[in-house]
DNA sequence: CTTTTGAGCTTACAACTGTACGCTAATTTA
DNA sequence: TAAATTAGCGTACAGTTGTAAGCTCAAAAG
């Protein structure tokens, strides 16, 4: 079967983002990463990278926003088993755990451009953490009825805690992991009684 | 006047660490730096400094525990400036700010290389961050008398919640960085009230 | 059917990397 | 004073990097 150009193109882009995210894991970092590696796993020559980014930096634009996207779905993941029965807190952790399991270096990746050495990317991800923690406020206001600034202060914080024990959690086997999960969702308990108990003397 | 050969070797060995520190800011990462870049900045040979260090790792381990030593000795800071007055979470929030813009570089340092690409980084940051956690907790357990249990989970999520906000603050201007340390210190009071409630009902 | 386009290739080059080897010269030891 | 040690240097090499130049040949356009 003959392809047409356009489809062999998507193909060969896709091999190349694929490849790039084959390429992290916990040892290899997107920064250490060289364009002659990538197209090497791509299964192209160096140079035919070109026909496809502009440079190294656009494709790394490129997976921080597929990131994004599928950290996204997995919020909307969330919501629906919130909706079949399951607290929101303990049925959101544990999404968000199983998600740190199965894509471990896409959440690398955006761990380490978080706080990495260009400010594109910084930026970049600090949007689809801000993406996140926005979700998280305006579901706050609406079922509890917080006052939108209090929901913001709130929902910040724990999305930075989350991500900081996603962090840790990376580095641990699956038995630590849950134990983890078990504090995280206490400590998490300690934010929104905190802050309905500053909600109401304030 | 002549110097000892151990001196002019420590004096070397300094160079070479505070060449590597020098080296570091928000576009350079530790793990972008040649061992060839490092030498330049120190003025030695590139081959002069395997008399220091076995390989550029082992610089950077040393980097990371002088990072965390600057870390204690704010702690510290903090500790006196809290005897003289003053709340204990506004203090310490202040004097960790003060941290960030005089050391941002060592900070950065601590930031990367604790989602870095190196286990061997990954594990010291994440002892000098647990240092942190315990000492707070310590501090929790003697002036509140909480178990040590909850006041554990309380100062990791303090700590975890700090570094976050850290990381965000090092983008930001002056004017940014009071707000969000304003915002910080309410989040801190979440975390502590959630925490006190949790203790009375459990 | 002929022409144009463009994805992918090969070759090439200058810049950089880590580090092996052996020398120098000065300090330290005996 | 003589011998041993060693911090630092220069040279050298093989491996890597990004990317420029120009070719091929199949798909798309005319």
């Amino acid at each position: 079967m003959t392809q047409s150009r356009q489809q062999q193109k998507l193909k060969t882009r896709r091999a190349i983002i694929d490849a790039a995210f084959g390429l992290l894991d916990e040892q290899h970092s997107f920064s250490s990463m060289s364009l002659r590696e990538v197209a090497r796993a791509a299964g192209i020559a160096p140079t035919s990278f070109y026909r496809h980014f502009k440079d190294i930096d656009e494709l790394g634009l490129t997976l921080v926003d597929e990131a994004g996207l599928t950290l996204r779905q997995l919020m909307r993941q969330a919501r629906v088993r919130i909706a079949s029965g399951g607290g929101v807190i303990s049925t959101s952790i544990d999404t968000f755990m199983e998600f740190i399991s199965a894509n471990s270096n896409i959440f690398r990746l955006l761990l380490r451009e978080h706080t990495g050495t260009s400010n594109a990317f910084r930026a970049a991800v600090f949007r689809e953490i801000q993406h996140f923690t926005e979700e998280l406020t305006d579901y706050t206001v609406a079922t509890t009825g917080l006052n939108k600034k209090l929901a913001n202060l709130q929902a910040e914080a724990m999305v930075k805690l989350v991500f900081s024990t996603g962090a840790e959690a990376l580095d641990l086997d699956t038995t630590q992991r849950e134990q983890l999960a078990v504090r995280l969702k206490i400590q998490l308990r300690f934010i929104t009684n905190g802050s309905l108990e500053y909600a109401k003397n304030n």
